[in-house]
DNA sequence: CATCGCATGTAATAGGTTACATGATTAT
DNA sequence: ATAATCATGTAACCTATTACATGCGATG
């Protein structure tokens, strides 16, 4: 059950309401997490009845601000220390690279085009917000999600972008010569 | 709906029982996806009636071997070339990484090294397999997915391998000056 | 005073995991 | 014989997405 300590981890950070951590999960989403408000909501609730975070404030509309509590840093940190079992990973975009020799090379060579140009597009804007942030760190606001994450993020998807290329180069290779190697 | 194009794509390569999806599933989950066989029976029937696949041999024990219909190839192939919207991506591991920085120094320090190490070794273990299969192209066995995943989950984790050890320099120099950047 | 963003909630549905259940073949 | 592996299926439960629903507060 990830979601309690993602949302755990968030509160570690910084207090904040179900709003705004739902906010908070979609600029993870493209690198770890994702929940929406209906889940948010919910867990959020759970969590306060087991004592791991609680209400520190009430603003406008019906809004609570949720802090982390003692008990919740303790468990949070139980779980971040704990070795974690073999990783599952569910990418959409990993599962489409992968099949992608489902297809003919010429098919193959066009999704590869296609992906190349858009880890780098990712790269660069992430590229950009790293040296913002570098020249001007400003705590709160800029980054997706805090400078190791984005600097993870940036290093994914230049990954990402030279394995593209280099997929490239083999099929150019296997042309020439016999079956394209899956 | 993706674990129809994941089964598409994967009987897109060659023909499969459910059981040996399920085993292919098991291969991918530490990159892109998973599924298990109670997910991936009734999936199959319910391709099999829409006519993207077809049963192509029943061997020992009730076993049935699927292949892909040229319906199903179109429907791939479609899939496969769409674009596909903003990538979603679910990886605890990631989640944990990003997390860190709610421990103190030291706590991260350690879940850093855990990390370096982990996929260190991960990525040992695939760069065996991959110059293994270079030096003796045996095109069924010995990768766990085939050339080109192999070298993306290699990539992969080279990339968090160096991403750990940065980070870690960066925990060492905000020791040295004041608060570790976020 | 209208529109947009903030803010929360619930219900229905779909997707996924774990547990339960069974039985045939192969290897020891 | 016995155990391990192959092979499938279903039920119960949990997790997650989409849709429905409501209302306050700020901005133009």
């Amino acid at each position: 059950v990830s979601l309690r300590h993602a949302l755990l981890g968030l509160l570690a950070r910084e207090q904040a309401s179900g709003y705004e951590l739902t906010a908070k999960f979609d600029r993870l989403r493209r690198f770890a997490w994702h929940a929406s408000h209906s889940q948010v909501y919910p867990e959020l609730g759970l969590l306060a009845l087991d004592g791991l975070i609680e209400v520190v404030d009430e603003g406008p509309r019906g809004r609570r601000t949720y802090a982390i509590t003692e008990a919740g840093t303790a468990e949070l940190r139980t779980w971040l220390l704990s070795p974690g079992d073999d990783p599952v990973v569910r990418n959409e975009f990993a599962l489409r690279l992968f099949l992608l020799s489902s297809l003919g090379p010429e098919d193959s060579r066009q999704l590869l085009t296609q992906h190349a140009e858009q880890s780098a597009r990712e790269a660069t804007r992430l590229r950009g917000l790293v040296s913002a942030h570098d020249a001007a760190p400003d705590d709160p606001p800029g980054l997706p999600f805090g400078r190791f994450a984005a600097e993870y993020g940036l290093r994914y998807y230049e990954m990402v972008h030279e394995w593209a290329r280099w997929a490239m180069a083999q099929l150019d290779e296997g042309q020439r010569e016999g079956a394209p190697g899956t």
